[in-house]
DNA sequence: AATAGTAGTAACAATATTGTAACTAATGAT
DNA sequence: ATCATTAGTTACAATATTGTTACTACTATT
Protein backbone atom coordinates (compact mmCIF):
# COMPACT_ATOMS: atom_id res chain seq x y z
CA UNK A 1 0.00 0.00 0.00
CA UNK A 2 1.09 3.19 -1.25
CA UNK A 3 0.07 6.71 0.47
CA UNK A 4 0.81 9.84 -1.31
CA UNK A 5 -0.34 12.97 0.91
CA UNK A 6 -3.33 11.16 2.75
CA UNK A 7 -4.33 9.49 -0.18
CA UNK A 8 -3.86 5.42 -0.38
CA UNK A 9 -2.95 3.38 -3.25
CA UNK A 10 -2.73 -0.64 -3.69
CA UNK A 11 -1.76 -0.21 -7.25
CA UNK A 12 1.73 1.03 -7.47
CA UNK A 13 1.69 2.43 -11.11
CA UNK A 14 -1.49 4.42 -10.03
CA UNK A 15 0.49 5.51 -7.14
CA UNK A 16 3.50 6.70 -9.70
CA UNK A 17 0.92 8.41 -11.80
CA UNK A 18 -0.57 10.17 -9.13
CA UNK A 19 2.65 11.67 -8.97
CA UNK A 20 3.56 12.30 -12.39
CA UNK A 21 0.68 12.01 -14.31
CA UNK A 22 -1.88 14.72 -16.04
CA UNK A 23 -1.12 16.56 -19.18
CA UNK A 24 1.83 18.66 -18.22
CA UNK A 25 3.77 17.08 -14.90
CA UNK A 26 5.95 14.67 -17.12
CA UNK A 27 6.96 17.06 -19.64
CA UNK A 28 7.70 19.36 -17.06
CA UNK A 29 10.10 16.98 -15.09
CA UNK A 30 11.71 15.33 -17.79
CA UNK A 31 12.67 18.92 -19.06
CA UNK A 32 14.35 20.18 -16.08
CA UNK A 33 15.99 16.00 -15.97
CA UNK A 34 18.13 18.23 -18.42
CA UNK A 35 18.98 20.25 -15.68
CA UNK A 36 18.36 23.69 -13.63
CA UNK A 37 16.05 25.90 -15.36
CA UNK A 38 14.63 29.52 -14.62
CA UNK A 39 10.51 29.96 -15.10
CA UNK A 40 10.38 31.58 -18.40
CA UNK A 41 12.84 28.92 -19.75
CA UNK A 42 9.77 26.38 -18.79
CA UNK A 43 7.39 28.37 -20.08
CA UNK A 44 9.31 28.88 -23.12
CA UNK A 45 9.75 25.47 -23.94
CA UNK A 46 6.81 23.00 -22.83
CA UNK A 47 4.88 24.61 -25.91
CA UNK A 48 0.81 25.02 -25.46
CA UNK A 49 0.97 25.30 -21.29
CA UNK A 50 -0.31 28.75 -19.95
CA UNK A 51 1.49 30.44 -17.36
CA UNK A 52 -0.99 29.85 -14.35
CA UNK A 53 -1.28 26.14 -15.19
CA UNK A 54 3.16 26.22 -15.08
CA UNK A 55 3.00 27.62 -11.21
CA UNK A 56 -0.14 25.54 -10.22
CA UNK A 57 2.09 22.59 -11.62
CA UNK A 58 5.36 23.57 -10.34
CA UNK A 59 3.60 23.96 -6.97
CA UNK A 60 2.09 20.79 -7.33
CA UNK A 61 5.95 19.45 -7.61
CA UNK A 62 7.64 21.32 -5.09
CA UNK A 63 5.11 20.23 -2.47
CA UNK A 64 5.51 16.60 -3.98
CA UNK A 65 9.10 16.87 -3.58
CA UNK A 66 10.17 15.87 -6.79
CA UNK A 67 11.43 19.73 -7.68
CA UNK A 68 12.95 22.69 -5.60
CA UNK A 69 12.26 26.16 -6.44
CA UNK A 70 14.70 28.64 -5.58
CA UNK A 71 14.11 32.65 -5.82
CA UNK A 72 16.82 35.01 -6.40
CA UNK A 73 16.39 38.84 -5.43
CA UNK A 74 17.82 40.19 -8.17
CA UNK A 75 16.64 42.15 -11.05
CA UNK A 76 14.61 41.62 -12.46
CA UNK A 77 14.07 38.64 -10.33
CA UNK A 78 15.27 35.12 -10.92
CA UNK A 79 13.56 32.13 -10.51
CA UNK A 80 15.24 28.62 -10.86
CA UNK A 81 13.29 25.24 -10.78
CA UNK A 82 15.31 22.02 -10.33
CA UNK A 83 15.05 18.09 -9.56
CA UNK A 84 15.43 16.72 -5.94
CA UNK A 85 16.66 13.49 -5.31
CA UNK A 86 13.88 12.05 -5.11
CA UNK A 87 13.00 13.53 -8.32
CA UNK A 88 16.01 12.62 -10.49
CA UNK A 89 15.00 9.38 -8.91
CA UNK A 90 12.22 9.07 -10.93
CA UNK A 91 14.39 8.95 -14.15
CA UNK A 92 14.25 4.85 -14.60
CA UNK A 93 10.30 5.58 -15.49
CA UNK A 94 11.17 8.31 -17.76
CA UNK A 95 14.22 6.59 -19.61
CA UNK A 96 11.59 3.21 -19.84
CA UNK A 97 9.07 5.71 -21.10
CA UNK A 98 11.41 7.36 -24.03
CA UNK A 99 12.67 4.05 -24.69
CA UNK A 100 9.49 2.14 -25.44
CA UNK A 101 7.91 5.04 -27.32
CA UNK A 102 11.31 5.27 -29.88
CA UNK A 103 10.87 1.35 -30.14
CA UNK A 104 7.13 1.36 -30.35
CA UNK A 105 5.69 4.31 -31.76
CA UNK A 106 5.36 5.38 -35.17
CA UNK A 107 8.56 8.17 -36.11
CA UNK A 108 8.42 11.14 -38.46
CA UNK B 1 7.99 13.07 -33.36
CA UNK B 2 5.84 10.55 -32.60
CA UNK B 3 2.17 10.10 -34.09
CA UNK B 4 -0.79 8.57 -32.52
CA UNK B 5 -4.29 9.18 -34.41
CA UNK B 6 -3.24 12.35 -36.15
CA UNK B 7 -1.66 13.77 -33.11
CA UNK B 8 1.57 14.71 -32.61
CA UNK B 9 4.41 14.79 -29.72
CA UNK B 10 7.75 15.88 -29.51
CA UNK B 11 8.11 14.33 -26.60
CA UNK B 12 8.20 10.71 -26.12
CA UNK B 13 7.16 10.72 -22.57
CA UNK B 14 3.74 12.83 -23.64
CA UNK B 15 3.14 10.80 -26.39
CA UNK B 16 3.81 7.75 -23.82
CA UNK B 17 1.08 8.77 -21.51
CA UNK B 18 -1.38 9.89 -24.04
CA UNK B 19 -2.32 5.97 -24.68
CA UNK B 20 -1.71 5.10 -21.01
CA UNK B 21 -2.05 8.04 -18.91
CA UNK B 22 -5.89 9.16 -17.17
CA UNK B 23 -6.74 8.00 -13.99
CA UNK B 24 -7.95 4.38 -15.30
CA UNK B 25 -5.70 3.28 -18.30
CA UNK B 26 -2.52 2.36 -16.34
CA UNK B 27 -4.86 0.25 -13.58
CA UNK B 28 -6.44 -1.74 -16.12
CA UNK B 29 -3.56 -2.51 -18.43
CA UNK B 30 -1.37 -3.30 -15.72
CA UNK B 31 -4.35 -5.69 -14.36
CA UNK B 32 -5.08 -7.45 -17.67
CA UNK B 33 -1.07 -7.88 -17.86
CA UNK B 34 -2.20 -10.33 -15.06
CA UNK B 35 -4.11 -12.48 -17.55
CA UNK B 36 -6.90 -12.52 -19.83
CA UNK B 37 -10.14 -11.14 -17.51
CA UNK B 38 -13.76 -10.72 -18.23
CA UNK B 39 -15.63 -7.65 -18.28
CA UNK B 40 -17.35 -8.12 -14.73
CA UNK B 41 -14.15 -9.53 -13.53
CA UNK B 42 -12.09 -6.05 -14.97
CA UNK B 43 -15.20 -3.77 -13.13
CA UNK B 44 -15.14 -5.83 -9.76
CA UNK B 45 -11.58 -5.45 -9.58
CA UNK B 46 -10.87 -1.74 -10.82
CA UNK B 47 -11.93 -0.23 -7.86
CA UNK B 48 -13.86 2.57 -7.72
CA UNK B 49 -14.44 2.44 -11.74
CA UNK B 50 -18.48 2.65 -13.06
CA UNK B 51 -18.84 0.47 -15.73
CA UNK B 52 -19.63 3.44 -18.69
CA UNK B 53 -15.76 5.22 -17.87
CA UNK B 54 -14.66 1.28 -18.14
CA UNK B 55 -16.58 0.69 -21.29
CA UNK B 56 -15.23 3.72 -22.68
CA UNK B 57 -11.80 3.05 -21.36
CA UNK B 58 -11.88 -0.41 -23.11
CA UNK B 59 -12.88 1.00 -26.31
CA UNK B 60 -10.31 3.64 -26.41
CA UNK B 61 -7.18 0.86 -25.54
CA UNK B 62 -8.77 -1.06 -28.26
CA UNK B 63 -8.83 1.52 -31.11
CA UNK B 64 -4.92 2.15 -29.95
CA UNK B 65 -4.26 -1.57 -30.52
CA UNK B 66 -3.65 -2.14 -26.71
CA UNK B 67 -5.88 -4.80 -26.50
CA UNK B 68 -8.24 -6.80 -27.55
CA UNK B 69 -11.97 -7.70 -26.63
CA UNK B 70 -13.70 -11.21 -27.64
CA UNK B 71 -17.22 -11.70 -27.30
CA UNK B 72 -18.58 -14.95 -26.70
CA UNK B 73 -22.29 -15.87 -27.58
CA UNK B 74 -23.08 -17.31 -24.74
CA UNK B 75 -25.29 -17.47 -22.11
CA UNK B 76 -25.18 -15.26 -20.10
CA UNK B 77 -22.83 -13.75 -22.50
CA UNK B 78 -19.07 -13.95 -21.88
CA UNK B 79 -17.00 -10.86 -22.71
CA UNK B 80 -12.75 -11.20 -22.27
CA UNK B 81 -10.35 -8.34 -22.94
CA UNK B 82 -6.21 -9.40 -22.97
CA UNK B 83 -3.53 -7.33 -24.02
CA UNK B 84 -2.47 -7.47 -27.46
CA UNK B 85 1.34 -7.65 -28.27
CA UNK B 86 1.59 -3.78 -28.55
CA UNK B 87 -0.16 -3.82 -24.93
CA UNK B 88 2.32 -6.45 -23.73
CA UNK B 89 5.13 -4.46 -24.77
CA UNK B 90 4.03 -1.56 -22.47
CA UNK B 91 5.23 -4.26 -19.37
CA UNK B 92 8.90 -2.40 -19.39
CA UNK B 93 7.11 1.10 -18.69
CA UNK B 94 4.86 -0.54 -16.01
CA UNK B 95 7.88 -2.77 -14.32
CA UNK B 96 9.60 0.44 -14.34
CA UNK B 97 6.84 2.14 -12.72
CA UNK B 98 6.38 -1.18 -9.74
CA UNK B 99 10.11 -0.66 -9.03
CA UNK B 100 10.25 2.85 -8.77
CA UNK B 101 7.17 2.86 -6.62
CA UNK B 102 8.11 0.38 -4.33
CA UNK B 103 11.41 1.72 -3.85
CA UNK B 104 10.54 5.58 -3.31
CA UNK B 105 6.87 5.61 -1.95
CA UNK B 106 5.90 5.16 1.99
CA UNK B 107 4.72 1.88 2.45
CA UNK B 108 1.58 1.12 4.99
C1' DA C 1 -44.58 -16.00 -19.46
C1' DA C 2 -41.66 -14.17 -16.06
C1' DT C 3 -36.84 -14.37 -14.12
C1' DA C 4 -31.96 -14.19 -13.91
C1' DG C 5 -27.32 -13.02 -15.26
C1' DT C 6 -23.70 -10.64 -18.25
C1' DA C 7 -22.35 -6.86 -20.67
C1' DG C 8 -23.32 -3.20 -21.81
C1' DT C 9 -25.93 1.93 -23.41
C1' DA C 10 -28.43 6.54 -22.78
C1' DA C 11 -29.52 10.75 -20.71
C1' DC C 12 -28.09 13.71 -17.69
C1' DA C 13 -25.36 15.84 -13.61
C1' DA C 14 -21.39 16.99 -11.23
C1' DT C 15 -16.49 17.76 -10.82
C1' DA C 16 -11.99 18.62 -12.33
C1' DT C 17 -8.84 20.51 -15.43
C1' DT C 18 -7.23 23.89 -18.36
C1' DG C 19 -7.38 28.33 -20.65
C1' DT C 20 -7.77 33.69 -21.20
C1' DA C 21 -6.96 38.24 -20.18
C1' DA C 22 -5.80 41.65 -17.28
C1' DC C 23 -3.38 42.81 -13.29
C1' DT C 24 0.58 42.96 -9.44
C1' DA C 25 5.35 43.18 -7.09
C1' DA C 26 9.95 44.31 -7.13
C1' DT C 27 13.55 47.62 -8.46
C1' DG C 28 17.66 49.37 -11.37
C1' DA C 29 18.15 52.15 -15.34
C1' DT C 30 16.60 56.26 -18.03
C1' DA D 1 8.61 59.72 -11.96
C1' DT D 2 8.22 56.37 -15.47
C1' DC D 3 9.72 52.22 -17.88
C1' DA D 4 11.22 47.65 -18.57
C1' DT D 5 11.62 42.97 -17.18
C1' DT D 6 10.64 38.49 -14.68
C1' DA D 7 7.66 35.86 -12.28
C1' DG D 8 4.01 35.45 -10.99
C1' DT D 9 -1.67 36.15 -9.30
C1' DT D 10 -6.78 36.89 -9.86
C1' DA D 11 -11.31 36.41 -11.60
C1' DC D 12 -13.71 34.24 -14.69
C1' DA D 13 -14.89 31.08 -18.76
C1' DA D 14 -14.69 27.01 -21.29
C1' DT D 15 -13.72 22.20 -21.85
C1' DA D 16 -12.89 17.62 -20.48
C1' DT D 17 -13.47 13.93 -17.47
C1' DT D 18 -15.98 11.18 -14.50
C1' DG D 19 -20.11 9.72 -12.07
C1' DT D 20 -25.28 8.30 -11.36
C1' DT D 21 -29.28 6.08 -12.39
C1' DA D 22 -32.16 3.72 -15.10
C1' DC D 23 -32.60 1.14 -19.05
C1' DT D 24 -31.60 -2.60 -23.04
C1' DA D 25 -30.31 -7.14 -25.48
C1' DC D 26 -29.76 -11.77 -25.25
C1' DT D 27 -31.75 -16.43 -24.11
C1' DA D 28 -31.62 -20.76 -20.89
C1' DT D 29 -33.96 -22.10 -16.97
C1' DT D 30 -37.99 -22.21 -13.86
Amino acid sequence: MMEIHEKKFDCPVTATLELIGGRWKAPILFYLSKGTRRFGQIDATISGISRKVLTEQLKDLEKDGLIIREYYKELPPRVEYSLTEFGQSLSSVFNAMVHWANENLVKK
